[in-house]
DNA sequence: GAAATAGTGTCTGTGAGACACTATTAG
DNA sequence: CTAATAGTGTCTCACAGACACTATTTC
């Protein structure tokens, strides 16, 4: 860390030279989730070089200094290059740096989430010739998937399925427009579990974070339903209580 | 990404320098809190080198790929280099990577927040002779902090009092045995507002998450106190409930 | 009419907020 | 006794859970 006495920082900078310093592997990967099939599914990926040719992995690669102006805009150029999709809701997970996770050395990864509407996915916009599938999260234990990808997956899920029990987060994983009880089965999807019908819509709308869309109904064999859309300038909306489901879980 | 077809994936590595690519320089930068005087304090390095030479910056540096394991050691090391602690609680809050934030380059840092009690830091076992100091966060914006450490910081701030409202996080910032009073004050000040005493002891009770230490009591001029000591295996417990801070507060 | 899903009314339970009350020490 | 802080009792309020009820459509 000391360097001569005294030079000046211009002169410190002309002389750095990172190359010279043995410096981790960085890559961006991105757990895209979305509903299909009434479970919860990630977008995965085939590698198609080494290493770990051949297995399924989250879509991810390498920070590209000079083409991502920061970790978020890398996360998002992955995310269109598999989806076509502009604007997802983005949330960084964590982020596992070691020197086990990849054969080609100390490396590390910024994990992000990502929520979409599987319907706004777009396959084939890729310009990569590679496997691309949704999984539902409950089959990716089956999958072996490359590197450490299983764990970045797991913290991933882990984050989005306590976040449910105080957010609204499920909303970005809906269409332009849906129904209330579109979004509850979207919810129960999500956290795996039944939720009480009166206390989600009274939830829901206290928070102000849906309006009905007027006039626009979703119909069926049965009464139709009213078809409500995010409203626009709403951020992550925090209820100051969880869903505990059933008494006194924890 | 395309590599000659069939190579076999152990000649692959054999083949593979990192140094081919261009990578951005890695960093850890640790947030660490302390209770001292009434206030939440971070501690504070004074750079004794470029760049930024002489500014106030957390602590931290780059993640040296032969000695730490992973990101979590190369944070603990740098905690331990600065304060002696060996066990403290510590949490990866956030990954911020852009080609602004350093002059030498295209650069990311992992921020750790680490919650220790002041008592049981050790200033003056760093082997670098290098100015340390506790700085009041409510203050640190009067000190231009180095990079963007202002904003890691802030990132670190935020989420220790979010986390204050749904857990017992302060519980780390306490020394060995404490009373619930002593605890509440840490509380409040975290928070920066009052917390109902109440309401308080019967949030803890209930989380049993403390242990009274028997027979031992803190003595003032005055009714004698209940020390007591966090119960060991409690994993960071989630109430069910944030506390509101008067009626009604978002 | 029946079937089906949308949507509401209302009671209970839990735990936070408020605040007054009692308890135990030093001096 | 007073001063001071420790610790409790208990009421209110907000909001989740439960569940029965009404509403509106198609067939």
């Amino acid at each position: 860390m000391e360097e001569s006495q005294d030079e000046s920082e211009s002169a410190y900078l002309q002389r750095y030279d990172s190359r010279n310093y043995p410096s981790p592997l960085v890559t961006v990967d991105v757990v895209i989730f979305a509903v299909i099939d009434d479970a919860l599914n990630v977008l995965l990926v085939k590698r198609g070089g080494h290493p770990e040719k051949g297995k399924w992995a989250l879509p991810g690669g390498f920070v590209r200094v000079e083409e991502d102006r920061d970790l978020e805009a890398a996360a998002l150029r992955r995310l269109r290059q598999e989806t076509g999709v502009e604007t997802p809701y983005l949330e960084q997970v964590a982020t596992f740096g070691d020197g086990q996770r990849d054969a080609r050395g100390w490396s590390l990864t910024v994990v992000t989430m990502a929520l979409i509407d599987a319907a706004s996915a777009n396959f084939s916009s890729g310009e990569t010739v590679q496997e691309t599938r949704w999984s539902a999260v409950e089959h990716c234990a089956d999958l072996t998937l490359a590197f450490d990808h299983a764990r970045l997956l797991e913290a991933a899920v882990q984050r989005l399925r306590a976040k449910v029990e105080y957010t609204a987060l499920p909303i970005h994983l809906m269409p332009e427009a849906f129904t209330l009880s579109e979004l509850q089965r979207v919810f129960e999807i999500v956290l795996g579990r039944r939720v009480e019908k009166a206390s989600f819509r009274r939830r829901i709308r206290e928070a102000s974070i849906l309006e009905a869309i007027p006039g626009e109904k979703r119909r069926g064999s049965n009464r139709p339903a009213q078809l409500y859309r995010v409203v626009e300038g709403e951020g992550a909306h925090f209820f100051p209580r969880t869903l505990t489901g059933r008494r006194g879980a924890s």
